[in-house]
DNA sequence: AGGTCGTAGTTGCGTGTGCAAGTACTCTAC
DNA sequence: GTAGAGTACTTGCACACGCAACTACGACCT
């Protein structure tokens, strides 16, 4: 007979959570290590660079990420700190505040990102056939979708406005 | 010619992140609405009970899940305060502890799993064709080990004692 | 215009976490 | 046996986060 203990199902949702965080632990140290650039940090600059105008309204920014609206503030605020990003105000909604990109910021995820990637080969991809990533890629949008619909404008869409 | 700011692998990366972040989110939620259980205390109780005696090291539980020793040591002691698991000394080594599950901590468990299993099954497995989980497990599989080789006797690997 | 409801972002508070240093023990070598 | 190195946790500290409450503004209805 069959130990619910032991599904199956249970083995998935594990695999998902050990590997998104070893990988993450990984990558933000070397991350760190190198570019002095914590994880959280280069997702919000990579994201921001990927922008028209290099800016984002703080609400888009926060539903791509990982961060509730309050956490999103805070980290802001830091990154605001060392001069790597700016708030200005949004005209059309004096609610509203943009996050924009500084020439440093800019510079610093240029020269972040091949290093990054470089990471990356080795931690993810590099144990992966070509045919392996697409197939995993995929598989791994319909979870996100699922799980996470707000998120959708984020990065593999960027090329992709919305008719 | 081709922007590093899109590079796939940022992508797939950033796929693997969000939908792990994501679904921790979901079933979080509602493993604590409908049980009174984090995914955290679920995931450390859970791994007791599917050891011998429903006991295991501290070390060796810090080595499974995503927590520190440093961070397991009060996750642990939280437990040990709602009486869901005791700390037990190790008689061969006086250093050591181990962690024991309570029966209340077991009964616990059992009566959680089938309800998780129902949120899995809504927020990832559902999704899934049965082809597509298997998949998705061989993929995780291969990059959970590369990523935390130290995690491997986790979970899928729990009925099959090393020789 | 004025009232009500919804939205954008910020802040107080409590909590969980990792890092580095500390404690207590074991193991190895001489 | 005893110095020194290593191991198994634990604790002090600082920090980042989420939640809920708050402020400030927009949108809509009458």
């Amino acid at each position: 007979m069959h130990d619910p203990l032991d599904d199956d199902r249970l083995t998935l949702a594990g695999l998902l959570i050990e590997s998104s965080v070893g990988l993450r632990a990984q990558l933000g140290r070397r991350l760190e290590d190198e570019c002095g650039l914590s994880l959280q940090w280069f997702d919000l600059l990579i994201r921001l660079a990927r922008s028209p105008d290099h800016r984002l309204r703080m609400a888009e920014l926060a539903a791509q990420t990982v961060l509730t609206p309050s956490g999103l503030t805070r980290a802001v605020d830091r990154l605001e700190e060392v001069r790597l990003i700016e708030r200005t105000a949004c005209p059309s909604d004096r609610r509203g505040a943009f996050a924009v990109l500084t020439d440093e910021g800019l510079r610093r995820v240029r020269t972040a990102v091949p290093v990054h990637l470089v990471h990356l080969e080795e931690h993810l991809t590099g144990v992966l056939s070509e045919s392996e990533r697409s197939q995993l890629k995929e598989l791994l949008r319909k979870i996100r979708d699922h799980v996470n619909p707000e998120a959708r404008p984020s990065g593999e869409l960027t090329r992709c406005p919305q008719p």
